[in-house]
DNA sequence: CTATGTGCAAATCCTTTGCAATCCA
DNA sequence: TGGATTGCAAAGGATTTGCACATAG
């Protein structure tokens, strides 16, 4: 279950920040466009359409924040710039992943949490005929998970 | 299995391309680091370093131009520039997944064909704690399969 | 009031491009 | 020779940073 808005605003008060107009509109954007990947431009953009001044370096800042308490995940396709979307990225949350189109870009969300189901399954589900995939795991190595 | 260094240069020589010693040195170099995962300016050091001028811009259009005919792959660790090994992105071809340490960068290459055995399998074979993976497929949408 | 947050401009980092000089085939 | 390739320096795009001013709590 997705957290609401007011639920974010009360736990960034219950920390150490402050709830700005910016900082709320971000948030605004961001859970209005659940299904969009935004970038830090298309963010400022919007936010300036929506009639508040704000500067390019107080979205990433915002986002920065965002990403640190969990609010938000960033996702990279690849393109030169990193886009955001609502969530956080533990474990015990929904992962979703992307088939992104080699040819018109469009990204297709594929939600499957079994990664088990490989290319076959995508194909038939999806219709996208995969060329290549891609996987990442985060973590931390034998050396490292005990500090 | 892999090319070697003649069959690519053959391959190379066989197009329309020139095989200056520029690029003969970027090849060499990234065929005695496949272990490695090169930025463009680790290449251009390692090469000037080998006693031969040259510059950054032509490293990257080398790169480019190796991406481009398949000798190479580039690789994306998320940390703001490209990487790049030996082989090609094909599907024929062998893919190796990597487990990326968030505390001390390591890179552990996993050389596992099938993604179905997920965290569990990766944190028995290499004892690496998964806190986040990322799966990206790059293909053609049933849109775009066609054309 | 005052630590935190903001906007702006400058700075950084990686990568690309323009162009005249150079080199391989 | 002549088109491909190079090196340099400048340009580019995304993101970060320094700093004086503004503001939430």
């Amino acid at each position: 279950m997705e957290k609401s808005i007011n639920e974010i605003i009360k736990q960034m008060r219950s920390q150490k920040y402050k709830l700005t107009p910016q900082r709320e509109k971000i948030l605004r954007v961001l859970l209005e466009n659940k299904d969009k990947h935004l970038s830090a431009e298309d963010i400022y953009y919007i936010v300036k359409q929506k009639a508040l001044e704000i500067g390019l370096a107080t979205v990433y800042r915002t986002l920065e924040l965002f990403l640190e308490n969990g609010v938000i995940r960033s996702v990279d396709f690849g393109d030169g710039k990193k886009r955001y979307e609502m969530g956080n990225q533990d474990k015990e949350h929904h992962h979703h992943h992307h088939a992104i189109c080699l040819n018109c870009n469009k990204i297709i969300e594929i939600n499957e949490d079994l990664l088990c189901e490989l290319e076959t399954q995508v194909h038939k589900e999806y219709n996208f005929k995969i060329e290549n995939h891609e996987v990442k795991f985060f973590g931390y190595c034998s050396e490292c998970d005990h500090k």
